[in-house]
DNA sequence: TCACTTTTGGTAGTATTACTATCATAGTTG
DNA sequence: CAACTATGATAGTAATACTACCAAAAGTGA
């Protein structure tokens, strides 16, 4: 089974593509290690290069910036993320099981080994939590989104929507919900670790509150898209 | 009328109160100007300093850095708006109708002119929709919320919760989703004016999508709160 | 095997940023 | 007038985000 096919192409964001080299891949592993343990405005390439034993001036070679890898890094989730969705409903026809799928993928409470080596897909799924508002965020969004750096999240928002849509066929907000499921459980999660005052998520020693969000986001999408 | 008392307790943020002095005012607005038109990380205290013709030093004095800065402007606008809330909503008892004001407020459609000059209402309200995710995101969330950072978002939040309880007292999700409406607000206008892929809020020369995310937010409480 | 290209390493250097420190001065208060 | 506070002016440091350049190594093609 190979889906880094359907992964891998993101050549707008990287320079150089990270995947088909030792030190590309070096660079994605180890980045997420730090970006996950410093968090991203902590985290800096210099840093990044001697982890890695290399210098600067090779990382830059691949990203021209760290933003640029952190946009490659969550694009990567995305199209990850809808490569999940595809291969645990492909051959399903309803589209309620197909939501549930989607709901299970977002919420992260299914188990799946992708088996890619060199990318930790838990810590990821944290740095994606915590950092892709900051993706998102920037002066330059108009400009980035022109050049195609939001085209994974925007695939994985229409395949959402397609979905809501089967549901059924009326409902006026399908690209709005699919995105704002996305965005709800991120945040959700977010507040439940850190902000517990503003959720009814719950967040203890034992117990991830993923279970929870995926509970919430099924109540969301059954009371809003059924009639 | 003297609403500034209420929003005005922000010792923990600043180090001195930026509210009592000229040139405390100065920064706040100044600042506003700048985040708006450059973005946060764009954004320093040098050129701020000259542009309001004082020095760097003399703004540190009133914040450590510019965190704590984008800390108190989003701080000052959830109070504001908790302010708004309470004001539109004093003397009604309906739920129904204080949601509606909550709502209103929240996707900013409603006309209020606050009158405090030096803070440019409508330039804030922008950086919380492009920046305020920011000022969650860091990697001292913990100690920040500890230290009372985030009480007035906390505050915010619990108000409309308690708007949320009054129209249905067993409804299992009413700090969710009040934390959720406020940020998928924020999140859809973001999207209908950069990533309008994503989302079916459309934002024409003529027309801002506030009044779609209104009735987005509307359909969502409804949905969801009302059995 | 030789030339050629690509990849990486190594080093150096620049501009900007995010502060910190110190001292002087102007204005205010008691 | 004395004391205090707010601000200005200037200087300096450490870290960051790059950019440039050259050399070594490794793979590639004839």
């Amino acid at each position: 089974m190979n889906y880094s096919v359907k992964i891998d192409h993101k050549e707008c964001i990287s320079t150089k593509n990270p995947q088909e080299t030792e030190l590309g891949r070096k660079i994605i592993s180890k980045s997420i290690d730090l970006i996950h343990e410093l968090g991203f405005e902590n985290f800096n390439f210099k840093h990044l290069a001697e982890e890695i034993n290399s210098t600067q001036a090779s990382v830059y070679r691949y990203f021209e910036n760290k933003h640029k890898l952190l946009l490659y890094l969550t694009s990567w989730y995305w199209s990850w993320l809808e490569f999940l969705i595809n291969f645990n409903s492909s051959n399903i026809s309803d589209p309620k099981i197909k939501m549930e799928t989607i709901l299970r993928e977002i919420a992260h409470t299914g188990k799946f080994d992708p088996n890619i080596p060199h990318i930790d897909e838990e810590k990821l799924y944290q740095i994606v939590i915590t950092e892709s508002s900051k993706a998102f965020r920037t002066k330059n969004i108009d400009s980035e989104v022109r050049q195609g750096f939001f085209v994974a999240y925007s695939s994985l928002c229409n395949t959402i929507a397609i979905v809501i849509q089967e549901l059924n066929p009326n409902y006026p907000y399908a690209l709005t919900l699919a995105s704002n499921i996305i965005e709800t459980a991120h945040e959700q999660i977010y507040f439940a670790e850190h902000l517990p005052e503003v959720t009814d998520m719950c967040c203890t020693k034992k117990n991830k509150p993923n279970e929870q969000i995926h509970e919430f986001l099924t109540h969301l999408v059954n009371k809003l898209v059924y009639y």
